[in-house]
DNA sequence: ATAGCTGCAAACGATTTGCACCCGG
DNA sequence: CCGGGTGCAAATCGTTTGCAGCTAT
């Protein structure tokens, strides 16, 4: 498999655009570490490495990720886009707390056999999907009685 | 089963929040039709029937709704929002197509009850979900050639 | 009477864009 | 060399809020 700068060498290739420093410096800090993220977070991450770049190119080299395949938006329900990798990784989907924003991810075969069957029923030729449960994890479901604190 | 209106009404009660004309109007306008909609369509809706509400009561009215269980928001990954009707209608989930912007619904009962599977091996306590495919409904498979067209 | 409402306009916050200058291929 | 890239600041756009004057209960 080819890596994640490869890939995006070869997209850029394709597009006619060009391998610039800032994608290079973004493409790294993206991949360094692999978690969710935001566009926010993300730009602190490049600051503390000493990588000044601007937010404007910060989303216009999220937008080329997401398009190479190398990155989804995922986690939606509030108003910013969260990111994570996807490239060389398993597809899965999430379950979301409500209380502490806790993030599980799970993987379930057969869950995407039964969407495909949906997809074909209705003679729908699917792209991509995205499932995730909003809830209460175990640690959250203790302390039940405490006030659902919003962030 | 309680009407809409008695079982807002019973809800703004429960938090001491009172019957406003605005509210019933905007209650009975996402009502009178059982569709998914947007806020801005909603104002839309509202003046064709000569009701003048603003912006701000349509967005505090629709946030109440939601707090109700009258009404849900779906549909992400477009920076606004999209509301459809919950109180006695079943749970369903989404097909979406990307050239068109259709939506297809459709009930899978054995992926809830996978979903239901997989939060009880992460000792997850769910209380909703989401799920959505994107890619091309069954018209624009055929006329596939096209562009995709960006809305 | 008095919370709670409403409309208006200003504030917000994430994202996008116009522009003048810069640089990778 | 030149088409695409960058930072900056201003512009968008859906949504939220402060405020002063209303109104349902």
């Amino acid at each position: 498999m080819l890596s994640e700068e490869d890939k995006f060498k070869e997209y850029l290739e394709s597009k006619n655009l060009k391998f610039t420093p800032e994608r290079q410096a973004i493409l790294s800090r993206v991949f360094a570490n692999p978690k969710h993220f935001e566009a926010d977070e993300l730009l602190v991450d490049l600051r503390l490495n000493k990588l000044r770049i601007s937010k404007a190119t910060i989303y216009r080299t999220l937008s080329l990720l997401v398009k190479s395949g190398l990155l989804r938006e995922v986690i939606f329900g509030e108003r910013h886009a969260h990111y994570e990798q996807v490239y060389g990784n398993e597809h899965h989907d999430h379950l979301v707390c409500n209380n502490c924003g806790k993030i599980i991810e799970f993987i379930e075969y057969r869950i995407e056999k039964l969407q495909d069957e949906v997809c074909r029923k209705n003679k729908f030729e699917p792209e991509s999907h995205r499932l995730q449960i909003q809830g209460l994890c175990e640690d959250c479901t203790k302390k039940d009685d405490n006030k659902i604190k919003k962030k």
